[in-house]
DNA sequence: TCATGTGAAGACATTCACAGCA
DNA sequence: TGCTGTGAATGTCTTCACATGA
């Protein structure tokens, strides 16, 4: 399997976005210079990102949107499907929750941890809320490979994901202020809010002066 | 003031981070090589960072804990602080807002907005919330620059953030899954995250096959 | 000796520009 | 003509490697 680049890879799931939004509005042909548009980048972007999936539009009619869609998911998704936990089931882990409904059924949100007792053994949209203790456990039960971290504190996050990458998690999505120390295979992607809203005050410090 | 790129202003705000901690440890001095290791990059990549704070270390002590996190701030702050809002309260709106308080004082999220009755007149942390109806007056009476969009719709964002604009935003975080079109002197910073949950889905399932 | 600051090199990402095709 | 796909050029970011200083 050929390593793209992050940033493709980001740039590809807008596309699919994208095109599923053309398809909803029933159109069936599209070119790099419309998704360009609509991606807010360059025709040139769109075709240089488009060669890792391996679909070839034609100069005639463009891309066709429902097989470019289809190419582009092959391309990302996994063939069987991932399956995801959440860890931390305050406001945020559960507004997360609310959005990952029926929106990618190649990654489905199947459990999460908590320590409150009010929480443990509810279902919330379909996904079971276990103790955090039974974390280990549970991860290969339900054979999880990806992992949300939206506790509130940063403490337990470098214990937890040991515990997660130990059971089979390759990819953690982390929401908390913590830095993890992992493994060089194991793919973090750091989310922290608060660094997001400092560099958005920068920006719009420097902007403001001109 | 010189334009650094979007990468070294994440790692200097990570850096302060970091520096903070260590002064919380009552560590006096440190070194390129111990930031690097706790950000979990280089020293020659930290060092590099530094150049555009114009702080300098010497060779014998490192550089100054205290010192060097106060000109990393005055870099990245702004000398009379900024105000932000968010708009939308739901879950994630709320959830932001509980991360905010008290993390930096050079930013404060002063007001929110929603369409809920129930919410609008309401104080969250010291954060009034307002009929979104007002929002263009609110956002100049209040001094706005920075806003936090947190709707649980996309289809809103645009109109919303062109109104935010109008009023003197100039930077936006963006939650919405809404690509935004604005004039290119205002910084938005896209955190989609059903985008964030595809993109570590993908690089678990190309680290797993390993 | 060991760390800093920084030119220069290298790696990586984007854009240009054009051949080839319908 | 107007598009795609892609070498080549350009631009940006990271790393190397070394002069300098305590």
């Amino acid at each position: 399997m050929i390593m793209t680049s992050k940033h493709t890879i980001e740039r590809l799931i807008l596309y699919r976005k994208i095109l599923k939004t053309l398809h909803g509005y029933g159109i069936l042909n599209t070119f790099s210079h419309k998704i360009a548009n609509l991606a807010e980048n360059t025709s040139a972007q769109v075709r240089r990102d488009l060669m890792a999936v391996g679909y070839t539009g034609s100069p005639a009619h463009g891309y066709e949107v429902t097989q470019l869609e289809k190419s582009i998911s092959e391309y990302l998704d996994s063939e069987f499907g991932q399956k995801a936990a959440i860890v931390g089931l305050g406001k945020l882990g559960r507004a997360i929750l609310d959005y990952s409904r029926h929106y990618n059924p190649k990654i489905s949100v199947v459990s999460a941890f908590d320590i409150d007792e009010q929480k443990i053994g509810k279902d919330f949209n379909g996904c079971k809320c276990y103790n955090l203790k039974e974390i280990e456990h549970v991860v290969i039960q339900d054979d999880i490979t990806v992992a949300i971290l939206t506790l509130p504190s940063p403490d337990d996050a470098q214990i937890i994901s040991e515990q997660l990458v130990k059971n089979g998690v390759r990819g953690i999505l982390n929401y908390t202020s913590a830095k993890l120390k992992l493994e060089p295979k194991i793919y973090v992607e750091n989310r922290d809010m608060m660094v997001a809203l400092e560099k958005v005050a920068y920006f719009a410090k420097i902007f403001k002066n001109e």
